[in-house]
DNA sequence: TTGTAGGCGTTATCAT
DNA sequence: ATGATAACGCCTACAA
């Protein structure tokens, strides 16, 4: 049977609502009941019953994080930035996907919400629909989306526009007249902002956009990019540039099939992924790449949410982060 | 405020232990109450309170992960087949790491069961001390350990002896006389189990095993992989094969490093990783290596805690899964 | 088949 | 400074 607050109370002659408040660091006791109190408690080595805690004061003193999909490396090391931060974080993390269950994002905030499982929520996707958002608002529980703005929910994204914008004026810089752009077709913001990084690079240095120029692919793999080498060198065989808002692997089967066919990277092909995955560094040559501060990303998710909590902030926050531009061999 | 069972039992005229009956599918219930009072709780779009119910049931419904580091994609791969099972599990995940963190593993765990936070958990470890593991016992909390063995605890692991002396036998088969053996230098089991296995099967082809061979590193890295690399054409130049159980990254180090210094792969040195991670089919040439069947690992595990928490099964259990080998391009 | 009553382990509001 | 007492929302005998 687990030590109670009872258990002490009895031993120390005292009652449980006193063990309580002196568990609790609360004022107005003596420093004599304190210490004896304290000493018994570690006596029976006591450890207080959250769930009974929890019931109590109506606080379940978890945050749950919301992912559509473990599988993602890039929602794998924000997750990794919001259990490694700084800040000493008495909230245990509930973790939970998406993929494959019957519940969309919104019902399952719902319920969570509802069943007072968690007293606040990360939602770690680019992808929640705008009609679903709403919903998040609407619970009583602190929401904190993350890779994705959003005017209504606080948010914690980076600025994809802003890294595009720099890796194709790069590419122009280095002279490139006919830069391509290889998107992932799914209908996720980030992908839309990349392009529109592209076009604002375009236009800021006088080359006309090129709606042919931009490459589609339905997933990121490495046999991706293999195929739309081809397509470049078969529609556009001109392009001595492409950038890869669709991430490093894609940019990587680029460049494997580029080898391949004795095309010279950077020299004939430049490339530029988009990612910086570990991947990145082991290709060769090296893929000069555009990398999202993810750790932080979650270590500002975390840092706001538990602000929230304790109700050191209100109102709507943003944050913007900012993307880095890292130069390899590939460009 | 919340809906609760009070609210529903008011509106359907009958008590709040009804409800609960209802709710719970409890048998005895006459289907004129119980479809009165699932309408209503539909109405009020009713959502038990889980910490209540946590607190009558002395269940927390919930399952904690301890990790030590999600940085490693070994770990997240097994949480990623925890999440993945096909079992329907209403049990939480809660997720531990103890990188950086004051308690150790075995501390942790003890607090949390304890604390009544979880009602199982699971251990994503090869590194913990043998004389910690006890604790993990004494607590009445089921806990699987993965990627160890362990006589006293229920455990989740493969068979690394054998895919080393697969690896290392395949090498020989091809003809190497001298195959030499990277391995990381942390006091982990694996790799003591990898080691027997490059021993054994040096021993059942009659070659006799070499301590010179066997080369350390601290970590885990490319640049580690590069270091050995010089260290073996300085130490034994006439190596024409290198296992590799520290790991693919160090293993594609030294392929770096060997075409750096225009030493072919595989012809002039044969090399075989441990992991199989997404960098493997990235270099050139492709790695051939050990994979590990992370996701099943996960999917034992959960299932194998769910299977005691509801009773199914008790006794310790242990689930010995095995290696793949990847015939690749570098040897 | 349903209601009554008590308890799960804490916290919180009063008195004292 | 401390003790009674009543929640918190649910479950579970046991009684009716």
């Amino acid at each position: 049977m687990p030590v109670t607050l009872k258990d002490i109370a009895e031993k120390a002659g005292v009652t449980a609502a006193t063990v309580s408040m002196v568990i609790n660091n609360k004022p107005n006791i003596s420093e004599a009941t304190r210490k004896k109190v304290l000493k018994i408690a570690r006596e029976l080595s006591y450890y207080p019953n959250v769930i009974a805690r929890g019931l109590a004061t109506r606080k379940s003193n978890a945050i749950g994080v919301i992912v559509p999909n473990l599988a993602s490396s890039f929602v794998v090391r924000i997750l990794q930035g919001i259990k490694s931060t700084n800040r000493d974080i008495d909230y245990t993390v509930q973790l939970f996907d998406t993929i494959g269950q019957k519940e969309s994002e919104s019902q399952l905030f719902q319920r969570l919400a509802r069943e007072r499982r968690i007293d606040g929520i990360i939602l770690i996707s680019a992808l929640v629909p705008e009609e679903e958002l709403h919903v998040f608002k609407d619970e009583n529980v602190p929401c904190i989306l993350v890779a994705r703005e959003c005017d209504i929910l606080d948010s914690v994204f980076v600025n994809n526009m802003q890294g595009a914008r720099d890796a194709t004026s790069y590419l122009i810089q280095k002279g490139h007249k006919s830069v391509a752009c290889v998107i992932c077709d799914k209908p996720n913001v980030p992908t839309q902002d990349r392009l529109n990084g592209y076009k604002a690079a375009l236009q800021e240095n006088g080359i006309e956009y090129n709606d042919s120029l931009v490459y589609k692919t339905d997933d990121v793999a490495v046999d991706n990019g293999m195929q739309i080498f081809d397509q470049i060198r078969a529609q556009a065989p001109e392009t001595t540039a492409v950038f890869v808002p669709a991430g490093d692997m894609v940019a990587i089967g680029i460049i494997k099939e580029a080898k391949k066919q004795n095309v010279i990277v950077p020299d004939s092909l430049a490339v530029v992924g988009y990612d910086d995955l570990p991947a990145a560094e082991v290709i060769e040559p090296t893929l000069t790449t555009v990398r999202q501060p993810k750790l932080e990303m979650g270590d500002y998710a975390i840092n706001m949410i538990v602000d929230k909590l304790e109700g050191r902030e209100s109102g709507i926050k943003h944050k913007e982060l900012h993307t880095k531009f890292i130069v390899r061999e590939s460009a």
